[in-house]
DNA sequence: TATTGTTATACTCTATAACTATA
DNA sequence: TATAGTTATAGAGTATAACAATA
């Protein structure tokens, strides 16, 4: 996914082009952490999404991560099928599914998170305490600039 | 493709999140930039390349960038039909191709590179010179962990 | 044998539009 | 009429395997 250290001529200095290759530095170390779990970096983020806000439906797990309600449909039939997390009509709103964690699907979140730690502990290796902390502040502040939030 | 600050549970301190979340941020904001001039990142990273390094083969320009052989295929067809670059069978290794961007294609650099400019401004705005730099030293560190490199 | 480019293919992520059932 | 979830569909990014031509 990726190599040659070389002249990317005026991408250089773009902290866009730097953002896209990290993130796929990132990414591709994910998939790897996750292999044998099943799992993807989505279907983490709503499994621990689900897990800390538990009795919250599809749409408005699709609003904290930015999915799109029609997409969280299959993903949310993944989990469910996968037996992580349970899914049952809301009796306040009978339109909307009620979703929480299931045990199975905790010592999942659990196993996933503790490979992730290692995962991030790699990938940030020889950075300080300070940096991650300036480097999630960062992250953090671009974030907010997502066109589809304002 | 986004929303809702709220209780994200333990993805809060993860790096890989945040960086997933910036990295949608500004290729969101990046594609309404891009707006009108037909180009994607991969496009404009592509002809930043060919720019850089004239004579360039397809191969060579996938290792700089991180993409597939097999996957810079269509991306070159599609940068020789918009006739921003030049494809001619290599003289000194006729399995290569020589890749040169045409007058168009830096016309169409020059014109995406200013409305990058002002993408990156505006995704940015609040950054002290001294962030900017730093966040691109840190996304630097990272890149040079993908997996796919090593 | 190794490498350049190619084709075919498949999976994932993302996006839109139109539908249903409830509210 | 608005919202929650659904279906269908399409575009884009990324990955692998197998092949032809050339080195």
């Amino acid at each position: 996914m990726a190599g040659e250290q070389e002249n990317v001529g005026p991408l250089g200095p773009l902290v866009g082009y730097h953002l896209r290759r990290a993130f796929g530095a990132f990414a591709a170390d994910f998939a790897n952490a996750m292999d044998g779990t099943g799992m993807r970096q989505v279907l983490v983020g709503i499994l621990a999404v689900v897990s800390g806000s538990p009795g919250i439906n599809q749409g408005a797990v699709g609003r904290v991560l930015g999915i799109k309600r029609a997409n969280m449909v299959s993903l949310i039939n993944e989990l469910v099928d996968m037996k992580l997390i349970a899914r049952v009509v809301d009796p306040a709103d009978r339109r909307a599914f009620s979703l929480t964690i299931t045990d199975s699907g905790r010592a999942m979140l659990t196993d996933c998170l503790a490979k992730i730690e290692a995962h991030e502990q790699q990938m940030l290796a020889g950075f300080s305490d300070e940096e991650r902390a300036m480097l999630l502040d960062l992250l953090s502040r671009i974030e907010r600039r997502d066109p589809a939030i304002a």
